[in-house]
DNA sequence: TAGATTGTTAATCGATTAACAATC
DNA sequence: TAGATTGTTAATCGATTAACAATC
């Protein structure tokens, strides 16, 4: 039972990590919570009081060392461990998702993709064969799997999100435009469209001065 | 000059959107603030604030018109105007992206994509030619261009969306890791890595008990 | 009219920022 | 030691929720 840090820290986490990372690889070996928030356009203040959600990762007087903060936060977030994912829906999304390079090398794995179309099913994607779906079940309890990838239709999301659920995945990267209330399973929604629309109010509504 | 409205308003309006469209293809004619908090999740007083920065939608003692409210929204989200699209980067995302179909029937069309490998320059994606990104300037003075689709890789992305910006384009809706600071243009990061992130420290870090 | 439900003000809650003592 | 910068408490700000008068 930890003490609950609340969601709008943890999301500004990765971002942390994504800096840190750049610091690191141009080689710079300290930074002060004043240099970093002048590079990431936030306050000083939330870059410490994020921080000390999780201890004191600086040195009074010094700043923080990029290396082990970079470390730190990739801890914080589970990226130390590998995580193992399986993909379903194997449509232009799903394909896209299961080429994409930067997933493999933070410890996002991915060990199988599943379909239930006839013509997909069989063919060879990012290094894996597209299997059936009706051999998910029996996948997941031959393997160790933590996250499924959902890039089906709507219709069918809620139902195979449920079942997933109780196989034991523990999480769900949803790309489907449903809302899935399920309980014992963590869940993160990527919703493109709702992206978008957010977009076109802005170019709207807003004068184009702004940032 | 309007009133500023907070992002966190704008970014649940297209939830509203998505849940009265599905009311309206249910048939349903009326839905009061609190049938609908127990639908979504959230208060009534939440949906009756949010929907009050824009005006009166509801009548007192009845509840909304659910077709009304749904074109009223759609308007504010500025879906009632066309808002042509660019894209530029025809990769595995990219080439998703352009098959999407639930972008067209919002309004949202797709008109140019383009690419600098030669290999995929000339291929035909969602119905359109793949051009070269040399031709974009040319493109954007000829044709009325609201948003860029941004799914190049992270090197390119602040030199061309400055170029973009300069020459009118609105919006930038951007799938590279890069934050982009740019006056004049609206700006949506999709980050897919930040999402996947997040997704991990919450299966390590929350107990499989909660929502 | 009586009942229902909005629109809106007031109260609460949570997140961000400022300030500064602690300390390297 | 003196200067710098953290860790942390206190102040502020903004967002959410509750309450209720207005009104259909």
């Amino acid at each position: 039972m930890k003490s609950e840090i609340s969601m709008a820290v943890i999301r500004r986490l990765p971002r942390y990590y994504r800096y840190l990372g750049e610091l690191l690889d141009e080689g710079v070996a300290k930074i002060s919570s004043k240099e970093l928030s002048n590079l990431m356009k936030v306050t000083a203040s939330q870059i410490r009081q994020d921080l000390n959600n999780f201890g004191g990762f600086g040195q009074q007087g010094y700043g923080y060392n990029v290396e082990y903060l970079y470390l730190e936060i990739g801890k914080i977030l589970g990226l130390n461990k590998i995580n193992n994912m399986i993909l379903i829906g194997a449509g232009n999304l799903g394909q896209a998702l299961a080429n994409y390079p930067a997933f493999r090398k933070r410890g996002f794995n991915l060990i199988g993709i599943f379909d239930k179309n006839p013509k997909i099913i069989g063919l060879q994607i990012g290094g894996l064969e597209v299997l059936d779906v009706d051999k998910l079940e029996q996948f997941i309890k031959q393997n160790e799997v933590d996250i499924a990838i959902l890039t089906i239709p709507k219709n069918g999301t809620l139902e195979i999100a449920t079942l997933l659920t109780n196989w034991g995945i523990k999480g769900l990267w949803n790309f489907s435009p449903t809302d899935l209330f399920i309980p014992n399973v963590q869940i993160e929604n990527v919703n493109l469209s709702q992206s978008l629309m957010t977009l076109a109010y802005q170019i709207h509504n807003k004068n184009s001065s702004n940032s």
